[in-house]
RNA sequence: GCUGAGGUGGCGGAGCGGUCAAACGCACGAGACUGUAAAUCUCGCGUCCGAAAGGGCUACUCAGGUUCGAAUCCUGACCUCAGCA
């Protein structure tokens, strides 16, 4: 069976630096798994760490390119523009092609990143990735509240509602997105009913990378002042000249939207700082309550000097295994 | 030194006699999550007992007082800020 190697975890464990390394050794390309990578012209603040003067490079297909870092391929950088809208669906649709080619291609497609319902989507697959969205519907939806939306999910699909859990249920974005789902089987007929999980058969490995919060939070202060350094603000500047607004999927990026307050006068340069740091430092927590869940995930605490030849250790064993 | 404003939970900030363990926001903790996921949403957050309903205790700078009842009114002390000297 064809090999799918995956390094997850919070953000700012090295993950990138890891899967690198392991790239190298293991001849493998590395996918990105990071929703607000696929956005061109945000590179500082996602923390794309490209060499300087990187270029985006086409194999045969036009569509999807790829940088190198390190003599290392690496994809799913760059996918959309930054004043449009992005979605796992699409994601999805990228990552499928992409690692198939590459495992054409002979290699080991490494998927790496820390977006959990990315991860998950291309190992389990998203049944109802496939039905679209209605701006329509949405714009339609946009000022109901909760209860409102609920009321008319369950008149449509009543098994859906039930089912929802008790924050979902006051999720005005997740309702909207389930009655979405429940009026298009309806206009879809039994065809609707049975849209199929679209997983790719894989022998798949999980690498999470842990350390504990006080480690993070440090390396995350160390970060946001890097990216600080590093001109973010000149970046967002440019973004805004070339009409990507406030309001766009993209800016509401960790290191992005914060700054919308300084810009507009309301906050100092310190003041965004920290607010953006702090952003980080809940984000980290949200993706360890995903990630924890997955009982799947072979973790390793980075703290631990010796961490990268355990992880090597276990890569190999797997890699050589002939077929499970 | 005089005059004016004010001191509320980890912070900001409501409340201005009872329905106040104290709105709301932030921070913090726990959690959800299948086309926005770095997004969005839920719950908890003085303290003690309880599975819960609920109950006890201590609380709005401090000390007194008025009142059936005070974070809210009065007196004094301390402190802070603004204006005048």
């Amino acid at each position: 069976m064809n090999k799918l190697l995956v390094v997850c975890g919070p953000t700012s464990t090295g993950k990138t630096g890891l899967a690198i390394s392991l790239a190298k050794k293991f001849n493998g390309e590395i996918v990105s798994a990071d929703s607000r990578q696929v956005y061109k012209g945000l590179n500082i603040g996602t923390g794309k760490d490209l060499p300087k003067g990187a270029k985006l490079k086409y194999l045969w297909m036009k569509r999807f390119g790829y940088y190198e870092i390190k003599d290392v391929k690496i994809w799913g950088y760059d996918l959309a523009d930054s004043r449009h809208s992005f979605s796992v669906s699409q994601y999805l649709k990228f990552a499928e092609r992409i690692i198939a080619d590459i495992i054409k291609r002979g290699k080991l497609p490494i998927l790496v990143g820390g977006t959990g319902l990315y991860i998950k989507g291309v190992i389990d697959g998203i049944s109802t990735a496939e039905v679209p969205k209605s701006g329509a519907l949405r714009k339609s939806l946009e000022d109901k509240s909760p209860e409102e939306l609920f009321e008319n999910l369950a008149q449509i699909d009543s098994i859906k509602a039930a089912v929802m859990n008790v924050s979902d249920k006051k999720n005005p974005r997740r309702l909207v997105r389930a009655i979405e789902i429940a009026m298009w089987r309806v206009n879809h007929g039994s065809k609707g009913s049975e849209m199929k999980n679209k997983r790719i058969d894989l022998d798949v490995l999980q690498i999470g990378l842990a350390a504990n919060e006080k480690y993070l939070n440090n390396k995350i202060e160390q970060r946001v002042s890097e990216r600080f350094k590093e001109k973010l603000k000149n970046e967002i500047a440019n973004l805004l000249k070339n009409h990507v607004d406030w309001e766009m999927q993209s800016m509401s990026s960790m290191g992005y939207g914060e700054w919308r307050d300084f810009f507009e006068g309301r906050k100092s340069e310190k003041e965004v700082i920290e607010t953006w740091e702090k952003e980080e430092k809940k984000y980290v927590k949200r993706q360890i309550t995903w990630f924890k869940k997955d009982g799947r995930i072979k973790w390793f605490d980075i703290t631990n000097k010796d961490y990268p030849e355990s992880v090597e250790k276990i890569v190999e064993k797997w890699h050589n295994r002939a077929d499970a």
